[in-house]
DNA sequence: TTGCTCCTCACGTCACGTGAGGTGGC
DNA sequence: TTGCTCCTCACGTCACGTGAGGTGGC
């Protein structure tokens, strides 16, 4: 959508949109999971250079963040694809309809999330065992 | 190899072998995982009856226990495999030239382990913060 | 003999990794 | 013009999931 130029008028640290190098650098993500994103409808970026390069906006940034903090509770892609709609309904304050599902459905995600993350912390407890047996092994 | 029905002398709780449905419902684990692990050569049980059923002893089940404490750190299961190996060279006292192999290679997977274990509680973390930031999206 | 449990293929899935071959942009 | 960054296929990988079709054992 927003082709434009990486130039905005005055002295700005950061600049409006990246390239996907650069988001993989501050997301600490690959270029093969953010095209992947891409590919499945997770997250498109916000535009394209006349040469076809991925333009990246703080938003997209932002965006991406959230789906970083969501994947160790090991949800699919699609998962969290539905999970990004949602937020993005109940954040787009309009359609009143639409919004109810949506927080329907992302109070019945955060249940799951919950659920996920006491599994994640028991597996964190699994490891702890494994390491201590692991160092009791060699003496 | 110990093809032995799983009926002992005397009055016994648990049985000298089990069938991989057991061992599933104990560990917790897939039937299918504990087939794949033995495709992999990472856990063989310990026998199979006449008519190719597999049977586990209680000393497969621990070390499938092993197996499932170190699975939440991410290695392979052919790098799970190599210390499976080395934890049994380290156990049987005998060939002193491998010992020191073994037990070099299992502190190297001792250290990766540590860093892994970081990674994971960060992980942990990353949940958390998704899990509040969507408790506050919901108000 | 009836179930329930187990067996072996063998293809499918998920989330990317990894080149190959080619072009964009400061 | 030279690099470095980016692009699109497209096949490979890892750890199983999921039937299909068939047999074992109390």
């Amino acid at each position: 959508m927003t082709s434009e130029p990486p130039s905005t008028p005055a002295a700005e640290a950061t600049p409006a949109v990246m390239q996907i190098g650069e988001v993989a650098t501050r997301t600490e993500l690959s270029l093969r999971s953010l095209r992947h994103w891409e590919e499945v409808g997770l997250l498109r970026p916000s535009g394209r250079t006349d040469g076809g390069f991925r333009l990246y906006t703080e938003a997209d940034v932002e965006r991406i963040m959230v789906i970083r903090r969501m994947k160790p509770l090991g949800f699919t892609l699609d998962q969290m694809s539905a999970a990004m709609r949602d937020i993005e309904v109940m954040r787009d304050r309009d359609a009143g309809d639409r919004y109810g599902e949506a927080r329907e459905r992302l109070t019945a995600i955060l249940a799951d999330a919950a659920e996920r993350r006491e599994k994640l912390e028991s597996q964190l407890a699994m490891a702890d065992e494994f390491i201590s047996q692991l160092g009791r092994e060699l003496t």
